[in-house]
DNA sequence: GTAACTGTAATTACTATAATAACAGTAAGC
DNA sequence: GCTTACTGTTATTATAGTAATTACAGTTAC
């Protein structure tokens, strides 16, 4: 799976976090550990569907535009992964004769695909305001 | 995901097809699509679980020790891919004082450790005859 | 008009994956 | 016992996917 999903996750949370819900790529991508124009790449998609805006200029950044109790993981994963379980490596070979190699492609993509079905029903279930929750409750443990 | 999976689901299937049950590294090379020392690999791996049975020597090759209807697409991801769908690349630092950036991995990690439990959990209700009863119904629709 | 931002594309570096080659070990059949 | 046909395993190389970096055009505040 690709890491922008992560990069996605962290980001919202962070914003929800902050109290004024709102910060620039250079300080999402120095809390995330990874590069500012990574971080506006995600966001950028993010924003076209609506999860954050993006302020351009001096004094601007990105800042929420959605509730964090309403976005759900699955909202993010669909928006940065989608696809991203199924191997790109595809076993078998249509043009085979063989009954098991023409359609065993076909198969296991049936079955990635409804493999990731029940991953999206499972990030449903999980918000960011949660994700935020279970932070606080990892930090809480750490005393 | 790493497609060593894919390798063994679709080397079962066609060990459970034909007649024998028994074929060697590069006649499953030639269906799976792949090189045969990769296939030996995979199945000198299922060999220690007790999945297959290996034979050396002339007339040697790989052979099921298991029945098709009892082995899960569980068991093979456990075998061949436990832990993949997590990226390697992690978000946060732990040495940041920033309680988000501090806690984001562990708690990103405990999100996919259990993403990766219904993934097997939906996994373990396919079996290997199962499959080859999907490749069956997959060829009847060609027509 | 300058400084501080985002948007985006292009390039480079790195890492994971897959293919290939090589060879030791083993069993069958002559 | 020698040859042939296999597996077992490691090392090397090629390819592809991922992430970092650079660069610069566009936008807004002061």
């Amino acid at each position: 799976m690709n890491s922008e999903f992560t990069i996605a996750v962290h980001s919202l949370v962070l914003l929800a976090y902050k109290p004024d819900h709102m910060a620039t790529s250079e300080e999402i991508a120095r809390n995330v550990c990874t590069h500012p124009a990574r971080v506006r790449k995600v966001m950028s998609s993010l924003r076209k569907s609506g999860y954050v805006e993006a302020k351009e200029g001096t004094g601007g950044g990105f800042m929420l535009s959605s509730r964090p109790e309403e976005v759900t993981l699955a909202d993010l994963y669909m928006e940065t992964s989608y696809g991203s379980i199924k191997p790109t490596w595809c076993s078998g070979d249509d043009s085979q004769e063989c009954m098991v190699a023409g359609n065993m492609a076909a198969v296991m993509g049936a079955v990635f695909s409804e493999a990731e079905a029940h991953l999206i029903d499972y990030l449903r279930q999980i918000t960011v305001s949660g994700m935020l929750e279970r932070v606080r409750a990892a930090q809480a443990e750490k005393r």
